[in-house]
RNA sequence: GGCGGCGUACCCAAGUGGCUAAGGGAGCAGUCUGCAACACUGCCAUCCAGCGGUUCGAAUCCGCUCGCCGCCUCCA
């Protein structure tokens, strides 16, 4: 037993076995900073977050990289748009972008390069390659020749004729090869640029991923990943560079790449104005239910967003905390209890077994939900037993159903807050002023306690329309925002 | 045109050769409750797009058909 991941370069299901025993040298492509995240990047971020997240669980010494591409065409235009400099937003972005994420419970990647800070090692690396043949200066650029490759398309399967025969019409034709691609870019006028033997200029997209990935983990790494959507050209240019200039193959052992997300059944683009920014989604969702929402897919699978899938993580989230709640509060359970291992173990070996195949994080998901229901009738049973009803036996259980939650929330990245303060933040600004709510509460189980039900059910019906959800239990009656926005 | 993926109940979604096909949401019937909500219990796919094939045995492997989608151009 142990962890299979899903390698894009063999299309199949493999034995994770990192190229030193217990080490693992990671690398993601991060975003190219133009723009505000939205809930693709989210879902890259939250898929190698996870990754990271249980190679550690797992005993894995991992070294993690992810960048930032800072300098680039559309970082210029929009710069150009907004009348600031590129360099200055691009800063902005990575700022807000490690902001959204973080709102997701995405942990910073201890190594976060950025293409600027690389430029010595992009320079040298151009200049390797075409003194080993493999890359010719055009006019201030510089190109890699894809024809000196025999294995060029390797990881996405495609024939280079094939390709040239749908390709569109280049319009530079000064290259040998129209699949040939920048490595260098002369600066046109009002760019920002960066001096090279070729003149000013600055790198071109793939080129910079080689190197920061070489710099901070080597010419060999275990993964490699990103978005399904930079397999070609991107990651197939990153094995083209890195192997050519160092000879080593593989550059990569495993490549990793995950799934899109449609909006309501359609990619998601700029010319359909479809976009959902993770900023805007944070206004009406907590960041902890997005990430329950892109985790109760298969990384790998497409997932379709909606705002009703995404409301109904939010009450699956709720439900959790909720269960918590009860463990702490009816069960007397402490959040820190420690249970007997050999017990945790056993529940927790189907979740490991799940995660352990190529990161299954919505099987893990069904089965913590199996705990919920189990951990729920519990405390009913106890409950309608009289508190005295709860068997040392059923606490024990309870503490190592929330030890389970503990321990696999850990490497989801969910659960990770305390119960109470989780139920308390959707509170935080309520469309009725809290003490009024209190108020009304006060004021309508005096009516309880005169029998005047009537009344108190206006004073309910009267708050729901205002937005606020009266519950009412053995301990007394709690309010909550209403879900449904 | 080339390459790749997907199609599991009303909706979302695990499962990829062998006990009764996870889990969530919705719905229905109960328990609890003054009522409601929450929670719990039961019901809800003899069947996994369709048709063939391999096998003692397939949702899971192979072939074909239909439907949907992605990449081949910047894209997470």
């Amino acid at each position: 037993m142990g962890l299979k991941v899903f390698n894009s370069l063999s299309r199949k299901k493999e034995d994770f076995l990192p190229a030193e025993k217990g080490k693992v040298k990671m690398y993601v492509c991060g975003p190219t900073v133009y723009a505000p995240a939205h809930i693709g990047h989210a879902r890259s971020a939250v898929s190698f977050d996870v990754i990271y997240r249980y190679l550690r669980y797992r005993g894995f010494d991992v070294t993690y990289a992810r960048n930032y591409t800072d300098v680039d065409d559309k970082i210029i235009a929009r710069a150009n748009e907004l009348g600031i400099e590129s360099g200055k937003l691009a800063e902005d972005n990575i700022v807000a972008f490690d902001s959204d994420m973080g709102a997701l419970g995405v942990l910073l990647p201890p190594i976060r390069p950025k293409a600027t800070e690389t430029m010595a090692e992009i320079i040298s690396l151009a200049e390797d390659l075409i003194s080993k043949g493999f890359a010719y200066e055009l006019e201030g650029d510089v190109y890699f020749a894809i024809r000196k490759l025999s294995d060029y398309g390797k990881l996405s399967g495609k024939n280079i004729d094939n390709l040239e025969a749908g390709a569109r019409v280049d319009v530079d034709t000064r290259k040998r090869d129209p699949l040939d691609f920048a490595l260098w870019k002369a600066a046109k006028e009002g760019e920002p640029s960066w001096e090279s033997p070729w003149g000013k200029g600055r790198p071109g997209w793939h080129i910079e991923c080689s190197c920061m990935c070489m710099k901070w983990l080597g010419s060999t790494i275990d993964i490699h990943g990103g978005g399904k959507d930079l397999i070609f050209p991107h990651h197939e240019n990153e094995i083209a560079q890195s192997e050519s200039a160092t000879g080593l193959k593989p550059f990569v052992r495993y490549w990793l790449h995950n799934g899109f997300v449609n909006i309501d059944k359609v990619k998601m683009s700029k010319s359909l104005g479809n976009i959902l920014n993770i900023h805007d989604a944070l206004e009406t969702n907590t960041g902890e239910a997005i990430r329950f929402f892109l985790l109760s897919n298969h990384y790998r699978s497409p997932v379709d967003y909606s705002a009703e899938s995404l409301k109904e993580a939010g009450a699956a989230i709720e439900r959790f905390y909720k269960t918590v709640e009860r463990i702490h509060l009816e069960g007397q359970v402490a959040p820190e209890s420690s249970p007997a291992a050999e017990a945790l173990q056993k529940k927790m070996t189907p979740i490991v077994e799940a995660m352990d195949d190529d990161f299954n994080t919505a099987g893990v998901i069904g089965l913590l939900f199996k705990e919920i229901t189990r951990a729920n009738r519990i405390l009913d049973e106890a409950r309608d037993a009289g508190v005295e009803g709860l068997s040392a036996d059923n606490r024990d259980e309870l503490g190592v159903i929330l030890a389970l939650f503990r321990e696999a929330g850990g490497f989801l990245g969910l659960f990770t807050t305390e119960a109470e303060s989780y139920l308390n933040q959707r509170k935080a600004s309520p469309p009725v002023k809290a003490e009024e709510i209190e108020r009304l509460i006060e004021e309508r189980k005096k009516a309880r306690q005169n029998k005047d039900f009537k009344k108190a059910d206006e004073i309910r019906m009267g708050l729901l329309e205002r937005g606020i959800e009266l519950e009412d239990n053995r301990d007394g009656t709690r309010w909550s925002l209403k879900t449904d926005i």
